[in-house]
DNA sequence: CTGAAAGCGCTAACAT
DNA sequence: ATGTTAGCGCTTTCAG
């Protein structure tokens, strides 16, 4: 109501107030070095009595960076990529930076989307989970990107781009061999939409120690929701040879095939024992606990903004990781439900 | 390697191949309008030959609006927020504006920082739950603040900031008029960190209901995890007239007493009734399956990024909703653990 | 130690 | 319909 338009004071109007010329201020608010101890506490005074706060726009523009990152991801609610995400917000913050969280539901066109409005606000670099990475429109996109860029949980496969993912071919496949230890013979997989990289890993993991045991795989892809769950548990234990184990691969599908056997009253292990993959926070609580694959899932979120920042800071020579692809190991975490505890623990 | 800086193409290295003006491929990439079909069509070539991409800054320092609103909240990792940033970011996306994602770990200090983080970056506004709403120099700062500010779950008391929040106060009253309701005359109310708005609101509420019946308070905060948890149980069963009902105030509490119970083999509901408060993903499945009151979550994100919005369009109109405080409605999930139904539901 | 001045990429008068 | 030009707020040579 004072001034013209009312808004946040100027570098140069600070410079002005404080009886000095911009440089000088520019010089303060940038750490104050071969400033005069007075000069800098008289501009220190002037900028803390106007409020003043440099505008990142006009530095940015000045060809800095932006001290942002942008972390794509399918969904935030997702406790798998949420804790991702506070890893990797905890990194951006040690660096400074700040993390834009895009959201994609898996869609290809959400995700094109994202990386261009990354690219419109200049971000350093970003972080992605394609939720295919066949995806003809995107693959173009990213190989005109300028900035450094990794990829989590899923690689874009063939493409110059370091990936960071969880281990999950050796994971099922330990998994397998666990359920195989214990004597089961006719193991079946459930899982859902094994177009995803980790899926379809995974299931690749399961068959592979199937085979190598001399066993027969079991295999249904068709789990998306509790419903889908409940049917499947119930067609596969029906058949005139029933599995003797269920390996699940992904924590919703474990959940609702846990909430399905509990359901139909079908007790585990005896009639029927289960492993999951991905752990989760009542795994230990419910009756009998749920044996499951534990993913390293903050180190993949740290690791992956790590490696990102290292490619950013690194410059040209960012060459080194192009391609490299960190895979972090899985854990097998024994508890009730696969036959290594008893029901009660 | 063939200019000089190899970075972004601009927007007059546009016009120079176009032979064009700048205006003109200003408008063009502004919505083509007052521009010859013929012309457009030439620049929008070049524009994609070129992969040119607006640069974000250069119009943000043009004075217009950054398209950015910042969330700033505890953690990312727990389940409420993330539910609710998921909520806050379609909202954003629908106003074709980014989600700063910035956690504080309900610390005053990274509040402080993090909301000064924003302000330089001149976010349009931003949303904010607040661990403690007493913090004297977020105070100060918030009241410097020139764009929109909403709070989310926890309002800044007597300050002119919106908030959006549950109904806290009414949805603690309601769980312990359920259990009242049942018979139980002994209520004990298990929580952790009273100095958080929504843990007082709640404990406000029991008490109130538990007066109004004439009944006795026990209310044991120390609970912060799985170890205090048991020993608040422990403890509070031990004690000569034990409660025959526990009432939780938030998610992790819940869940850490369940486990506790489970582990010393109390039975629930027959020795003590169980009511938590904040449903969570298990909760039906567990036996016996827990009641609890049930928070709108999605909504709570939802709302706190509406209303931001339709401040930040309405100009220097925000005046309307200073101060307005938006309690959204809790719900009472009836299950087992409380009594409602057979425990084996 | 300090200041003047030249842009960074874009938009918006103001011309033509 | 389209070009010219003056900044937006800041950093950064280059001279004092």
């Amino acid at each position: 109501m004072t001034k013209k338009k009312s808004k946040h004071p100027t570098l140069s109007e600070v410079a002005k107030k404080a009886g000095v010329g911009t440089t000088t201020v520019s010089r303060v608010i940038n750490g104050g070095q071969r400033v005069d101890p007075q000069t800098l506490a008289r501009v220190q005074k002037v900028i803390e009595s106007l409020g003043y706060m440099p505008n990142q726009a006009a530095r940015i523009l000045k060809g800095d960076r932006t001290r942002s990152i942008g972390f794509v991801i399918p969904s935030i609610a997702d406790p798998f990529f949420s804790s991702c995400a506070e890893a990797a917000q905890a990194i951006a913050r040690a660096h400074d930076s700040l993390l834009i969280v895009l959201t994609t539901q898996n869609d290809a066109h959400a995700e094109v989307e994202s990386v261009n409005v990354l690219l419109r606000h200049r971000a350093d670099g970003f972080i992605l989970a394609p939720g295919n990475s066949q995806s003809q429109v995107l693959r173009t996109l990213l190989k005109r990107v300028q900035v450094p860029v990794v990829t989590l949980d899923r690689p874009m496969e063939g493409m110059p781009i370091p990936a960071v993912v969880a281990d999950n071919f050796a994971g099922a496949r330990m998994a397998t061999r666990h359920l195989i230890d214990h004597g089961y013979r006719r193991i079946a997989c459930l899982t859902g939409e094994p177009t995803l990289y980790t899926l379809h890993e995974r299931i690749k993991g399961y068959q592979k120690e199937i085979e190598t045991a001399g066993l027969e795989m079991i295999l249904d892809a068709s789990i998306k929701d509790y419903r889908s769950a409940e049917y499947a548990v119930e067609s596969v234990l029906a058949a005139p040879n029933p599995p003797d184990a269920l390996l699940t691969l992904k924590n919703s599908t474990t959940i609702f095939v846990f909430e399905a056997l509990q359901k139909l009253g079908i007790s585990v292990p005896e009639r029927v024992a289960l492993l999951g993959y991905d752990d989760f926070e009542l795994a230990a609580t419910v009756r009998p606990s749920i044996s499951v694959v534990q993913q390293p899932i903050e180190a993949l979120g740290r690791t992956a903004a790590e490696l990102l920042f290292s490619r950013m800071l690194d410059g040209a020579g960012a060459e080194k990781d192009r391609g490299k692809m960190v895979e972090l190991h899985t854990r097998l975490i024994p508890r009730a439900s696969c036959g290594c505890r008893p029901p009660q623990n």
